[in-house]
DNA sequence: TTCATGGTTCGATGATACCCGAAGCATTGA
DNA sequence: TCAATGCTTCGGGTATCATCGAACCATGAA
């Protein structure tokens, strides 16, 4: 009989979209409950349950019940380790998907993440502003120029505040989602909760979708506008 | 639209049993052609083709042709680097396989690893040998006692020449399909040979079976029995 | 208690794909 | 040229499993 690690099941339990959706979701780190999993994935709680608990009998999941709620989350960091270097690998394949995810437009529009933009325009946000020379150096190692800390005053951020912290002011996010940079970090957070103060934007409750109003979604154009 | 590393699909190719067996038969780093992995999977041919070529249009597989055979390779080592990361998560797991393997259970008896002997039979032949301190040290690092030496050479078996040639006479091997030892090295050759010049099993025509006599049977426990 | 919400379980459906028999190429040797 | 070997392709049978509707539990609020 053989006997030995394995890794068809394993591999069979990420194998599949939804699940595979679901783990990259959580690669965040955070905690999500079963109906922002099965929104994240794009199917219905009942499946996702099905998905959750497969996944949890792999080991890969753990769960915590908290009221009404159950949060679940990756076992452990050598779950988040192994799941990296299968995306490092099937990037270097040139294995991307391109049909999958969220069913709603929206999610893929504008998105929370962490707690600062993703999706198109969280991109749209980080070209714009590097392509403007608000920002200096690499996608993953960068900070801002005088021009940008004036940039950012102007629109009512308090660049000297976000340095107090001790996070880092800019940080990349290269989001699991897009193989794009977007802007994370403390800065990120601001221009989020800045956007949301102006009232251009503002978050649906039970998502992670970021809606814009029509002039919110025309101001943003204005002040982040890209060449293409 | 999401983009980003399809882990799903990867996942979905390693995720077959077959093919995972395909994969840690490759992980040994040598090329082996489609019928020896076919015969590793306990498929047929037609069947170990398609997955071949599933598996090398993920970039896992590198082929290369000699001849009338095709000999399939790992693509690279990243590729197993990924396995052996999968394996060592599904170990800590302990998601371990049990009915899975060749379909046949002469395979699983007794067959041929190389050119030593495998299976049961082989991991009772290693552990009769360092019961009876035929062998002296570790699982992994070990060599002839005297009594060993004495034993061998009554069985026909000529240690001195061994000891000529240029490979190591005792050498483990931690078989993929078995977590435990059994004996490998040019002493591992020399044992099956014997055994099949004194008769008591034979090589099956294209399998990697090795097919004991009654007698030989008999014989084999004779030599090297086991407390439980 | 009653209602509402978050999740799970059950059953049925449909699609995916694993599998092998048979036939078809391709290469080598006689 | 013929035969043998190694492998691929094709076609169909079968089984697994993802999916969702509906019904069922559990927790919390009114």
């Amino acid at each position: 009989m053989k006997e030995g690690p394995d890794i068809a099941l394993l591999g069979s339990v990420i194998g599949d979209p939804a699940r595979a959706n679901m783990l990259i979701a959580l690669m965040s780190g955070k905690a999500l409950t079963a109906t922002e999993l099965a929104s994240e994935a794009g199917i219905t709680v009942q499946t996702a349950s099905s998905h959750l608990s497969k996944l949890e009998g792999a080991g890969l999941l753990q769960q915590r019940k908290q009221g009404r709620h159950r949060y679940f989350a990756l076992a452990d960091e050598d779950v988040a380790e192994v799941l990296e270097a299968l995306m490092g690998l099937a990037a270097s394949r040139g294995l991307m998907r391109t049909r999958t995810g969220p069913k709603d437009p929206a999610l893929r529009r504008a998105r929370v993440c962490y707690n600062h933009l993703a999706g198109d325009l969280g991109v749209q946000l980080f070209d714009s502003l590097q392509q403007r020379r608000l920002l200096t150096g690499t996608e993953t190692d960068f900070a801002l120029t005088d021009a940008g800390r004036d940039f950012l005053e102007d629109l009512g951020i308090d660049v000297e505040a976000l340095e107090r912290e001790r996070r880092p002011v800019c940080k990349s996010c290269l989001d699991w989602s897009e193989r794009r940079t977007h802007m994370a970090g403390a800065l990120g957070t601001a221009l989020l909760d800045r956007f949301i103060g102006l009232g251009w934007a503002e978050r649906v409750p039970k998502s992670r979708i970021i809606s814009f109003s029509p002039k919110g979604q025309k101001a943003f154009e204005t002040h982040f506008p890209t060449v293409n």
